[in-house]
RNA sequence: GCCCUUGUAGUUCAAUGGAUAGAACGAAGGUUUCCUAAACCUUUGAUGUAGGUUCAAUUCCCACCAAGGGCACCA
């Protein structure tokens, strides 16, 4: 148990002991709106009903009885920072190192986290960012909590875009020369096809012909699927690789449609199922969940053909304890659909939709069914040009192996941060004027306090002394209000993991990097008396850690030198 | 029509019923013989409207206004 987590539980009792009841609990302390106030807070308002007593009138008794406290007004606060607590915090933080703020768990969970489920034959999006972002980072921070997680994605390569694709494909780019970036490239080709299908009056009919010699899987057009496939499924593995994504397994859609048949088959035999209007359909209006379309009149595949026996395949496969979807909160009628009709198939399984809000362009809404989209390439491209010259303005002696090294690096951090700040709940309006600041609330600011740090603790050469020897005393008062922040982090990404929200961590480093920003142009570390710099190297070790630590669960790198 | 979100500073976001509603960007001004100025400091400015619950409301409830999303063959 980290040592702030202990002094809460400490305090409540020492409290609870001074009134003779069971009152408060070591969540109760919250931390008081000024430092000056004190470094931790209990509000005595509830403390009010149960004693009968004005809050005032507690908090003052309260404070006379417990050392280190004091009263204002219904607040009773207390100090914390002391020589004890400050080698306590930087012994943990020394000792655990890249572990500072993990959890260990007695029953350890089995999560599978779905995400990452890109669509082959269409553009890779900033929307698809902030899905792979949110995957990466939660898979990571509910690691940190103890649980075994299990990182899948399921990519969408059977769709009836992909038959829009490669209609366009071949009517309008049969002949055409094919860039590098072929995944890319059909993205280009989907923009295409949304737009003429429009003009065209045979244009379903057509498609839905390719969509048929897909399911039979014949045809030229089953073979030109099968290569365009690859092309997408390329592009997405270098894209992981460049974003440092790791999954342990990929499904893809195409390869549960077979099961599926069987299963819708069984289905409609146990009337969870049923036809209407030649299609086969799910009515679920009984649990208010409305229609659901399994299978199409003309007997091709919808979604839910795979995606039932991927989750039974999942589930009992992986023996799993619960089994995250992270999607797109517009699809959260659908995964109720989903989960329902498992239910309905008697599968015991915990799924949970972990859903997030989408990610719009100034302009308005973004939708690669309407071409209207920044793509990653697009993105990354324009980003990594400015972050090439913002770091070759600053390092002209370097080569440009290290600046491209370091402004790639850069580029990374800035658009996972950017999308990883804000609460999954918020509809992102992606301004990519923004995204190229690299000054405030972004990565560049808190890789910058790293490299800072860093850059310190190079030019100090160790006297080799032990924490114990060190003098804590000296601490001012900024000092002590970083120790404290950092004895925070453990709880900021406990808070994280219970809300699925990376944002939180985002938040927390932000204004770590801040105080320490402040901090760092009121005091020198290294030109001052021996004893001191000592001290405060110390704390710059503890700082740099924690920042790193937190960096990482966003999926972020630290940069030694920038 | 039914269901679900969201309205906070010029803009983009914080604040899980608690102390003076915080940041960032923008705008205006300042800091470099001093460990990296991608930094720091100062100034500027906001809870959609009208009620209710509460000792206390940005937060909970109701109505209105406004924006967005989902709802039978896209995923």
């Amino acid at each position: 148990m980290y040592f702030l987590q202990k002094i809460k539980i400490d305090l409540a009792k020492k409290i609870n002991k001074s009134i003779d009841k069971n009152l408060v609990k070591a969540k109760d302390f919250v931390y008081p709106p000024q430092p000056e106030m004190g470094d931790i807070t209990l509000a005595c308002f509830n403390l009010s009903k149960a004693l009968k007593k004005m809050p005032n009138k507690i908090a003052k008794e309260l404070s006379k009885k417990i050392e280190n406290s004091t009263a204002i007004g219904p607040y009773l606060n207390f100090k914390l920072t002391d020589k004890k607590f400050i080698y306590k915090i930087l012994y943990e933080i020394a000792q655990l190192k890249k572990n500072y703020g993990k959890q260990k768990k007695k029953n350890i969970k089995k999560i599978m986290i779905e995400y990452c489920n890109q669509n082959t034959h269409k553009s890779l999006h900033i929307g698809h960012l902030r899905n792979m972002f949110l995957g990466n980072s939660l898979s990571k921070i509910l690691e940190s909590q103890g649980d075994k997680i299990i990182k899948v994605s399921y990519i969408n390569d059977f769709g009836i875009h992909t038959a829009q694709t490669l209609w366009a494909f071949n009517k309008f780019y049969a002949n055409a020369k094919i860039p590098k970036n072929k995944g890319w490239f059909l993205g280009q080709i989907y923009t295409t096809a949304v737009k003429k299908i429009k003009q065209s009056q045979q244009a379903k009919q057509e498609i839905d012909k390719i969509m048929r010699k897909l399911e039979e899987k014949s045809g030229k057009e089953y073979m030109l699927w099968q290569k365009t496939r690859k092309w997408s499924i390329e592009q997405f593995n270098k894209i992981y690789k460049e974003l440092n994504i790791k999954l342990d397994k990929t499904f893809y859609e195409s390869e549960f449609i077979d099961q599926g048949k069987k299963i819708i088959e069984q289905m409609l035999r146990k009337k969870i199922l049923k036809k209407s209007q030649n299609a086969i359909i799910a009515d679920l209006r009984k649990y208010k969940l409305g229609i659901l379309v399994i299978m199409r009149a003309d007997g091709t595949s919808l979604y839910p053909v795979a995606d039932i026996p991927l989750a039974i395949y999942k589930t009992k496969k992986y023996k799993l304890d619960e089994n995250i979807y992270i999607v797109d909160i517009r699809q959260s009628l659908y995964f109720r659909q989903l989960f329902k009709l498992l239910k309905l198939l008697g599968l015991k399984s915990k799924p949970k939709h972990l859903s997030y809000e989408f990610v719009k362009l100034p302009q308005g809404m973004m939708s690669s069914r309407f071409g209207k989209v920044i793509t990653y390439e697009e993105i990354k491209e324009k980003i990594l040009k400015h972050s090439i010259k913002e770091t070759e303005k600053r390092h002209t002696n370097w080569t440009n192996k290290k600046i491209e090294k370091t402004a790639l690096d850069i580029t990374i951090a800035a658009m996972k941060f950017d999308i990883l700040k804000q609460s999954a709940k918020t509809v992102i309006t992606f301004d990519l004027k923004k995204a190229l600041k690299f000054e405030g609330f972004t990565a560049p600011y808190l890789q910058y306090t790293y490299a800072r740090i860093n850059s310190i603790l190079k030019k100090f050469h160790s006297f080799n002394s032990k924490l114990s020897q060190i003098d804590f005393d000296a601490m001012n008062f900024q000092e002590k209000q970083l120790v404290l922040k950092i004895s925070k982090y453990p709880e900021i990404i406990k808070d994280s993991a219970e809300n699925y929200e990376p944002s939180i961590i985002a938040k927390y480093l932000f204004e770590l990097s801040q105080t320490f920003n402040d901090y760092y142009h009121t005091t020198p570390v290294l030109r001052t008396e021996k004893k001191l710099t000592i001290m405060r190297v110390q704390l710059l070790k503890a700082i740099a850690q924690t920042l790193k630590n937190g960096l990482n669960l966003l999926g972020i790198k630290t940069i030694n030198e920038m």
